[in-house]
DNA sequence: CCCTATTCGGGTAATTTGGGGA
DNA sequence: AATGTCCAAATTACCCGAATAG
C-alpha cells in the first residue's frame, strides 16, 4: 500500500481528524459522542470519520477581506 | 498509516498566535472578529489559525533585509 | 493642548479543551 | 492506538476603562 493511495481513503482514524482540527484525538471523541460528528465503528469498537464531513468542516469559515494592493 | 499527514498540520491555537504578535490572546480574538484574521472553529467553537497568514502577516512589514547591528 | 474614534487589556462567567490515570 | 472519567488550563463572549492614533 503506498502512501498515494491514502489521501484517497474515506475514512479518517481519530488521531487524524485530531491532526486537521489541531486538537486531541480525546476532542474528537468527545465530539462523536456529542452528535457533532458521524462516526462508524469498526468491528472492534473503534470510530473512524468520515473524510468528506471533517473537510467540509474545515473549510468552513471566513476568509478575510480581500486585501488590498500595499501600493 | 503513514507520516505524510504531519507536514499538513499547520493550524496556530489563539494562545501561539497571541505569542508570536505580543498581544492579548483576546486581541488575537477581536481580528478574527473584525475579519482581519480567518479563523476555522473546532465544533466546540475554540478557534484556530492558519500559521501561513499570521506568519505572511507577521512578516509583511517589508523589513529591510540586511539587518545591521542594532547598537 | 484638546477632542474623538479606534485599539488594547482587565475582569467575570460559562463552555471547551487537554493532561493524567483507569 | 483508542475509550471513558476527573480536574485544571485555555478559550469564548460579554462588560468596561485606559492607552493609542489622527
Amino acid at each position: 500500500m503506498s502512501v498515494i493511495e491514502e489521501s484517497a481513503e474515506a475514512l479518517l482514524t481519530p488521531a487524524e481528524v485530531a491532526a486537521r482540527f489541531r486538537v486531541d484525538p480525546k476532542t474528537v471523541t468527545r465530539w462523536a459522542n456529542a452528535g457533532k460528528l458521524s462516526s462508524i465503528r469498526t468491528l472492534g469498537g473503534h470510530r473512524r470519520y468520515r473524510r468528506d464531513e471533517v473537510d467540509a468542516l474545515l473549510t468552513e469559515h471566513g476568509l478575510p477581506e480581500t486585501m488590498p494592493t500595499e501600493s
